[in-house]
RNA sequence: GAUCUGUUAGCUCAGCCGGUAGAGCAACGGCCUUUUAAGCCGUGGGCCUUGGGUUCGAAUCCCAAACAGAUCACCA
């Protein structure tokens, strides 16, 4: 623990006044709010008789002391409201220590007070609660950044340092409104997208997060135990093979909101643990996906944004369907000028060096596709973008392409330059499925610490059959930071994974 | 993993041609009964991230470490 500094004991000393007064910092018993600052500030001016009693709750952000009286700034949830506050009101009779002991020389910003009266506009037109009833509800002990917002809308002293505000991100939420904004929006987009889902009738399910197998997805796990099996598990790193079993077994429609754990670097758009909606819809192919995918964008980025655009890295984004359709071959054609279409591998190893992109023996023509894609393509790709047709190789649980030899049906959706969905339509062949698994198994044996792991099970639920399927996996956190206009994933989690530090 | 930048009071920052620390806000003590980034007067507050080195002397120069940010690399 560290020694406690000037303001730390202040406001220890200040508590334990308090205490001497006969008050209890930190009541038991719960105060019965009726309002809160959003309400009166939307309502109060038509509706002002329903004002004329009410009774608030929040953390003093700010007190003007004027003598006899002082405003104060009182901080909940829908933001700030001030108060007003006479000592002759709140002390009526001779006993005037709750006011100038209580009040004037033991409160701090930060504290949590209730307060009841009514509601008015001060001579400069400020809305105001005019207090008849004070009550201390939790004394705070460390004092906060006092951010201060004058009239031209400049904010003074931001508390601004990343590594303050994600550590402790309690002091961001309390002192950056905006930041708490960021977490309001990101919960709604979320619950519209469910709402879109359930409207249409598919299901949300849970699957196993610790997992024997590490399927579904191309990364390195984190490894745990289970004591009393004594058998190694995994947190997933992709949900994919479970939610397929459901549609095994007979749901027509199944998604999962839910986090994946993946144990590889981290920078302003990976975290070690990411949120992702995955969902598969029995009957459908990747076409229908871009269409479902469109209305979905559509209707969650105008019920969250107001609007159907937003604002992003100084690009105006529009989610209007049909958003733009180009195959990955066609792509690298149109944006890098360069015809991919029958050349070989070697071929395309050379337009790579060319191109100025590191290429070594272990790529195939797959990989080299690709490269080339995300060096050419990728950065273009501003307005949401579906690319479509990708190389089988890298991805083995997609359905063979019905018509374009070498190329499964995947869509990737592209927005702001990052890719924002990734769809199939789902391999449901059996036999197909167990040989690109024994691909993978020859990748691993080369020493490909990415390659998917054989899962019998799910082979076998294959077997089974499975009808028809278009699956589709949506990065949450990166929509959130579209719909947010961030540019750090670290600003659209509430605790973003942070290195201890020593001490 | 690589490179660059940062780390000084509770917060935001200055000081960095080496002479053991400053401002604003916050805190503390005053004055003011409709103010508003309130104001005015006064007072305290710091292992200058950590560890080495150079030097008579280091917040300042050098080396290393920790953490963070940015740019790469890898990936969603």
């Amino acid at each position: 623990m560290h020694p406690l500094s000037e303001q730390q004991i202040v406001r220890r000393n200040a508590l334990n006044e308090i205490l001497a007064l006969g008050i209890n910092p930190y009541p038991a018993e719960a105060f019965d709010v009726t309002t809160d600052s959003g309400a009166i500030r939307a309502r109060f001016d038509t509706e002002p008789d329903q004002f004329s009693n009410v009774s608030i709750a929040g953390r003093l952000m700010m007190i003007r002391d004027m003598g006899k009286a002082c405003f104060a700034e009182l901080q909940d949830e829908k933001g700030r409201i001030q108060l007003y506050i006479k000592r002759e009101e709140i002390c009526p009779g001779d006993d005037k220590s709750l006011y100038d002991q209580l009040f004037k020389r033991l409160s701090d910003i930060g504290d949590f007070f209730g307060a009841r009266g009514y509601v008015f506009r001060t001579k400069v037109g400020e809305l105001s609660i005019h207090v008849v009833e004070l009550r201390l509800l939790s004394k705070s002990l460390h004092p906060l950044p006092v951010v201060k917002t004058d009239a031209d809308g400049k904010v003074h002293d931001a508390f601004t340092d990343p590594e303050q505000r994600y550590r402790h991100r309690y002091v961001d939420l309390i002192v950056n409104p905006q930041v708490r904004e960021i977490f309001v929006r990101r919960s709604h987009m979320i619950q519209e997208m469910r709402n879109f889902f359930n409207g249409r009738g598919w299901l949300e399910v849970e699957t196993p997060v610790l997992q024997n197998i590490h399927g579904g997805a191309a990364a390195r796990p984190f490894h745990t135990h289970h004591n009393a099996l004594d058998i190694p598990l995994f947190l997933r790193i992709a949900n994919e093979l479970y939610l397929k079993r459901l549609i095994v077994g007979g749901y027509s429609g199944v998604y999962e909101i839910g986090k994946m754990f993946r144990n590889e670097g981290m920078d302003r758009t990976h975290n070690p643990e990411f949120t992702s909606m995955e969902i598969y819809v029995a009957y459908k192919d990747y076409l229908w996906m871009m269409d479902m995918v469109e209305d979905l964008l559509e209707y969650v980025v105008e019920k969250v944004c107001g609007t159907k655009q937003v604002e992003i890295s100084g690009h105006s984004i529009r989610f209007v369907k049909p958003f733009r359709r180009i195959p990955m071959l066609d792509a690298i054609r149109e944006f890098g000028g360069l015809e991919v279409e029958g050349k070989t591998e070697a071929e395309l190893r050379i337009l790579c060096r060319q191109a100025n992109i590191q290429v070594d023996a272990s790529m195939g023509w797959g990989k080299l596709i690709d490269e080339l894609f995300s060096e050419l393509v990728e950065p273009h790709l501003i307005q949401p973008t579906y690319i479509m047709d990708y190389p089988l190789e890298m991805t083995p649980l997609a359905k063979k392409h019905r018509s374009k030899d070498g190329l499964v049906e995947r869509f990737e959706l592209y927005v702001n330059g990052k890719e924002i969905a990734n769809a199939y339509t789902e391999l449901n062949d059996p036999l197909d499925q167990r040989q690109r698994f024994e691909e993978q198994l020859k990748l691993a044996a080369r020493g490909d610490e990415e390659a998917m792991a054989m899962d019998e099970d799910f082979l076998l639920a294959l077997e089974y059959g499975m009808p028809p399927t278009s699956g589709l996996g949506i990065g949450i956190d990166r929509l959130a930071m579209l719909l947010t206009g961030q540019e750090a994933i670290q600003e659209v989690l509430l605790f973003p994974q942070m290195k201890p530090v020593t001490v």
